[in-house]
Parts: C-alpha cells; structure tokens; sequence
DNA sequence: GTGACCATGTGAACGGGCGCACTAGCGTCT
DNA sequence: AGACGCTAGTGCGCCCGTTCACATGGTCAC
C-alpha cells in the first residue's frame, strides 16, 4: 500500500483532510455517492484537483458514477494514519495549552492527549481535562513509555526550541509548534506551526493593500 | 509605495512575519546590521530566497555589508501595515474564543481585541480579558462603529459561514477562521485558517508513511 | 586613491503544482 | 443490442516559486 503511495505531493497531502470532513458530512446525511464536482465544491477547490489528488490514493471512482462515500472515507482514513489513536503530549500547561486539552474535539478524531508537561513544578501534578501534568524533566521517558506520537509545544518562544529537543529525544516522530517562533527538529521528524500572530499579519498585510476602490 | 509592492507572491507575504521577527529579535540583542545568510539561518530559510523576497520590498541592503536592521525593521512594518493598530473582533466567547482574548500576545503585537461576539445570551454582557462580549445581532452595527479590521471566528463550524457572512456585512475585511470548516468569502475580503485537527491529520500522514528504517 | 573583499540584487534554469481539455469507461434508456 | 450521457482519470502546457550562480556595487585597509 505504501508502493503506490510512494509519493503523494505535498500540497495534496494537506488537501486531504479537508476531503475527509466532507466525505464525513456526507456520510451524516446518508448520500452514498458523491461527483468530483460536488466534493470539489464542498471543499472549496478545483474539481479537477480533486480528480487528480484521489488518483494518488487509488481508482475508488466509478466512471459515469462518482466515488463511494464510505468507500472512499474509509481507503482515505487509511492513507492518513486514521485507523489507529495518535497519542499526544501538549508540552505547556498554560493558558493555550490547557485550552487545548480541555478541547474534546482531538480526542474525537482520534488524537487522544494521554499527558501534559509543564517546566512549572506549582502546575506538576494538577490534571487538565482529567490529563496529568508532569515535569517537563520526565519527557523523554514517559513519552516513549506512553507512546506518544505527537508533541505540542505550548510553551513561551524562548522555551520551544530546547522542548523540541527532548520530544525528539523521547522518540516522537512528529511536532506542532504553537510557540511563535522557528525551530529546527532533525530530518525524519515532522513539523508543522501554527502561528496566529503570523495570520493576523499577512491578514494586515493584505489589508493594507487593498485597493481603495472597491 | 505600493507601486513597487504591485505585486509581492503570497508566498513571500507569509515569510515576511518570520523576516519581522528575526529582526525583533536582533534588535533586542542590540545587533546593528545582518547578513542574508544570518537572516535565512534564523527564519529557516535559505539565503538567496530571503535576499529575493527583501528585494520586492526594495533595495534596503548594502552591497558588501548586509541590511541595516532597524531601518529593515521599519520598512518590512510599513509594509506589513503594522505601523498601526489593527482592531480585531472574536465571534464565539467558549473554550478557543475565551484563550485568545485572554492571550495578551496580540494586543502586544498591533492587533487589539475590542470585542467579543457570541449567540449565547447567557454569555452576552460578561468580560473576558476586560473585552465586552455583545450578542452576534449586533455584530452588523458595532462592527463598523468600531472599526473592526479582522474578525475571528471561535465559534462552532456550523455557524462558521453565517458569522463569517456577518462580518462581511459589517465590512470586515479580513477573517481568520477557526472553525474545521471549509467558509467563503467574497472576492475582496481575506480569508486564512488555521485548523488544529487538519494540521494533526497530516502530521498522522508522515508517521503512517515514514520508512521504519531510520 | 586603489585594490581586495564581500554581500546584495537578479537573470535564468529548474521543478512542482494547477487546471484545461481530452479520453476512457460505466450505467442507462430506448 | 446499441447509442447516449455522465463522470473518473490523465496528458500537457502554463505559471508560480525556488535556487543557483554571477555580476554589481559598496566598504575598508593601506
Ligand atoms: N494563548 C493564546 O491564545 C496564544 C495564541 C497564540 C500563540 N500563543 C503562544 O502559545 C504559547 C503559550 O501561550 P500561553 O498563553 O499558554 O502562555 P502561558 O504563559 O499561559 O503558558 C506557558 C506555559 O509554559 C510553561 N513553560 C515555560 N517554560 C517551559 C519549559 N521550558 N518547558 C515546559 N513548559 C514551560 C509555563 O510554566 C506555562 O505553564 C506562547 O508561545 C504563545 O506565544 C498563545
Ligand atoms: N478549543 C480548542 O482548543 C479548539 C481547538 C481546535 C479547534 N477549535 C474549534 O474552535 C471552535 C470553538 O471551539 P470552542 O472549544 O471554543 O467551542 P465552545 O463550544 O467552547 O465555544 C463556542 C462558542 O460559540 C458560541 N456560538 C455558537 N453558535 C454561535 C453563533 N451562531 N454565533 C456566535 N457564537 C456562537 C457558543 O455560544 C460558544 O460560546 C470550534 O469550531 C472548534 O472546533 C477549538
């Protein structure tokens, strides 16, 4: 499976999930099957795009017809590792990151958060959303012991890079980064940021140049 | 001004924020001039894409020394549009909503909340952070009064589009959506995501396809 | 003043992704 | 059975963005 897989372009690969969640919503209201067309609409692309970014996953369509939902839902969980649980650690126990594990919303789409870390040893011990806090000290053994898959850095900037540091060391294979600020992880390990204010910026940006007329 | 900025590629616009950053942080290391080369080290970029992407801004550089990084500072902010403040408006007062408002980050940054909306009466009327939070009836009239640049969206993704459409009619010009939901815009109005489970999702994607060799 | 040095700015080649437009193939209706 | 209609799958040209490599032009030492 993963030989046809061998490579999927990135910007298809952010594409997917978004197909997912109308394959989903289409599941809810009982429509089995489903055009280029339609799903292209729904996820607010080209249905062309659409054609050719399921062409990477396999031939589930039927010509003249359109894509199973279900069929399609399930080969696409697949393809995105969603069969399974991804434990997750937030590294961060503060204000973002408690609102994180408070959020049910992971854990529904199978992104349990199974532990908290925080360098705060007065937050050591409290549990968010019935999540433990441990010692930011304790990272590189419990994660490995508790499999974690995924760590989220919810800590100041200045904190983010040497957090990074110890998921990598604990093994874990991927990292979102909420802290606003650029960090590095080896080759082989996943990133990805999230940065609001970064938003708020290009948004200004934009702004600003916006023609006057209008 | 915006006669050389007639046309900067998007994917320009987005590293701008990370060049501003960089700088913010060699300014408070009292560091006077830098190098591209330095410069993409600390965005994690490469050199000559920084020397290209400072070039749509103009010709701040000294041949043989590198940039002045206050006066790069100030021009990449006029740019931007951050020589002023940028009122932002958070629809939805829960869980997400409530962490922003309380997160003094952005204020900080140029981007004020000045108020909060939510549907939920039970709600309208309080203070998060010291921001108001007014019923989403309202969001129409206030909106413009108060000169909201950019509108959040925190709200459930079923009610994403009709808030988003909302501040549309209130003028907003640009809208950071929240929401796991695919939203509209008209033509003219800026729209950006930011989608905690889709970024989860791929990150599951690179794990499920990562060679065990290592 | 002159020459060596150095980093910017940019032309040009390259690569990836996008979307048009065509072909392939399934289902259905006559 | 055959023709028609519909939609998946895809080849191809185009465009945007990245990167290399070099010429341009400024600084500094002497
Ligand atoms: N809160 C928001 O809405 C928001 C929005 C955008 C960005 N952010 C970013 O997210 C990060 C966290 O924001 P926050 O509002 O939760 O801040 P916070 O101060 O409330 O929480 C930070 C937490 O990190 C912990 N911490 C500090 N150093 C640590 C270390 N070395 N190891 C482990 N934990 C450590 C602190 O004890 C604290 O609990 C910041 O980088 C912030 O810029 C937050
Ligand atoms: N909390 C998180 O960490 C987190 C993470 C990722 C994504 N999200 C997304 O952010 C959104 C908000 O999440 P949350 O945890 O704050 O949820 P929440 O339920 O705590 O808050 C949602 C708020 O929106 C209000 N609301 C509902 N309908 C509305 C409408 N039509 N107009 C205005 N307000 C309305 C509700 O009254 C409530 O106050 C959701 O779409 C969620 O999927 C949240």
């Amino acid at each position: 499976m993963s030989d046809r897989a061998r490579h999927i372009p990135e910007a298809t690969v952010a594409r997917l999930p978004v197909y997912l969640r109308s394959l989903a919503e289409l599941v809810d209201d009982k429509i089995a099957t489903v055009s280029s067309e339609r799903l292209a609409e729904m996820a607010g692309v080209n249905a062309a795009k659409v054609r050719k970014d399921l062409s990477y996953l396999g031939s589930y369509g039927t010509r003249g017809v359109g894509y199973d939902v279900e069929y399609l839902l399930f080969q696409m969980s697949r393809e995105l590792g969603l069969t399974h649980d991804w434990p997750v650690a937030i590294v961060g126990a503060g204000n973002l990151g408690s609102a994180l594990a408070n959020y049910g919303g992971f854990t529904q789409r199978g992104f349990p958060v199974v532990a908290m870390f925080d360098a705060d040893r007065a937050k050591v011990g409290r549990r968010v959303h019935g999540v433990l806090v441990h010692h930011t000290d304790d990272i590189v053994e419990l994660a490995a012991e508790l499999g974690i898959g995924i760590g989220v850095i919810a800590t100041p900037a200045s904190a983010a890079q040497d957090v990074a540091d110890k998921l990598v060391a604990a093994g874990v294979g991927s990292v979102l980064n909420f802290a606003p600020t650029v960090i590095t992880v080896p080759e082989g390990v996943s990133l990805r940021k999230v940065d609001l204010a970064l938003e708020l910026q290009i948004l200004s940006f934009y702004q600003e140049h916006r023609e006057p007329a209008g």
